[in-house]
DNA sequence: AAAAATGTGGCAGTCACTGCCACGACCTCT
DNA sequence: AGAGGTCGTGGCAGTGACTGCCACATTTTT
């Protein structure tokens, strides 16, 4: 790696760190670029070239985390119950790299409706994707509503995990707590919408 | 109903109806405000009144289609199963109400990212709101997490329904893809994520 | 008909974000 | 090591979403 690339990284990580500090300290509205351009030395078009929108700053941790692991599922040969589950546990294993990050994540989704919309539109993308992997890594290949679905159950685990985590305020274990989501799908405890005669 | 009121309501669907119009015509992101405004006839300051944000003008028939939806819950007594096809098929029925326009949002939400943004954004506040519900209406009541993934499996059969519907460009009936997806979900023809030995 | 309530819209201002361009730091090739 | 090419940096001007404020007009109430 180049010198160029080294300082890159560098910068990209003060400015992202920066940016948290004060959405902590001053809250996400009232924090704006100019400010964190200038906490970080840097101007605040070079910013915008790191983090082409506002929103990005926030959720670009759980947006690597979930996308690098998207791509274990070619890795794996598994089968696909298996290999799903490998996804999720490496979801939430580079989630449990930086909890305090999470955890400023969901508090800043909490309080700011555009952050909480980006927020839930990667997850939306990553469900996306990942709906279309399996449609491809089946054989025989599933229907579209069947792909559909088990993408949306992935995404259900994480989602309902992580909020369960917040919710704890980080004491609770994310492997433990999706083992235990994994537990109530296959037993078949959660209600589903159903006909009246 | 006052005067006033009945020239608001008009105005309100007026200025949605030259939105739509305006973003099918030049785009989402090529159509200001101001364009809007003055297509409506109103100053841009009054367009803000009634929609605080460019992308509520998009997404707001599919927000009130589901929210309207969620207060059968109460509603109805009947079992929490039934109760849910209940909440699921009102959305789907009012979505059917006027199909042109979830087929417009849908096709904006594919070009424009943060309309796609805030179209989650609804799905997620939506699905809270529904787990909250199911938490308090059940006798026992279950853990968050039960409720969390039943709300979640309700979300997930709408939009699943929705997207095969726009996808066979409103070919099917969004009734019967609904039987179908709960049919899967409650055959457990979905694969689930499972560890290995 | 007068008075109170409330929707309308213009104006100025903030802020996220972009295209353009000159500058300078790094990298490559000899 | 030095010359030239590459590429990140950042300033400037501009667009457009959105807001607070205030005067005006229309509707509603008394």
């Amino acid at each position: 790696m180049g010198l160029r690339e080294l300082k890159m990284a560098r910068t990209r990580r003060l400015i992202s760190d920066k940016a948290f500090e004060l959405f902590a300290c001053n809250g996400y509205h009232r924090t704006t670029i100019e400010q964190i351009a200038a906490a970080a030395e840097v101007g605040p078009r070079t910013l915008y070239r790191y983090f082409p929108t506002k929103e990005t700053l926030v959720i670009e941790f759980v947006q690597t985390s979930l996308f690098d692991a998207l791509s274990d599922l070619h890795a794996t040969p598994a089968p696909l119950p298996v290999a799903l589950n490998t996804v999720i546990a490496n979801v939430l294993r580079v989630m449990s790299t930086d909890p305090a990050r999470v955890m400023a994540v969901y508090e800043l989704a909490g309080t700011n409706a555009s952050v909480r919309a980006q927020l839930a539109d990667v997850l939306w993308q990553w469900r996306d994707n990942l709906a279309h992997e399996v449609e491809q890594l089946l054989d025989p290949p599933p229907c579209r509503m069947t792909a559909a679905l088990t993408a949306a159950f992935a995404i259900n685990i994480i989602e309902t995990v992580v909020l369960a985590w917040v919710e704890s305020r980080g004491q609770a274990d994310m492997h433990t707590l999706a083992n235990h989501a994994m537990t109530l799908l296959r037993n078949g405890n959660i209600p589903v919408p159903t006909e009246g005669q």
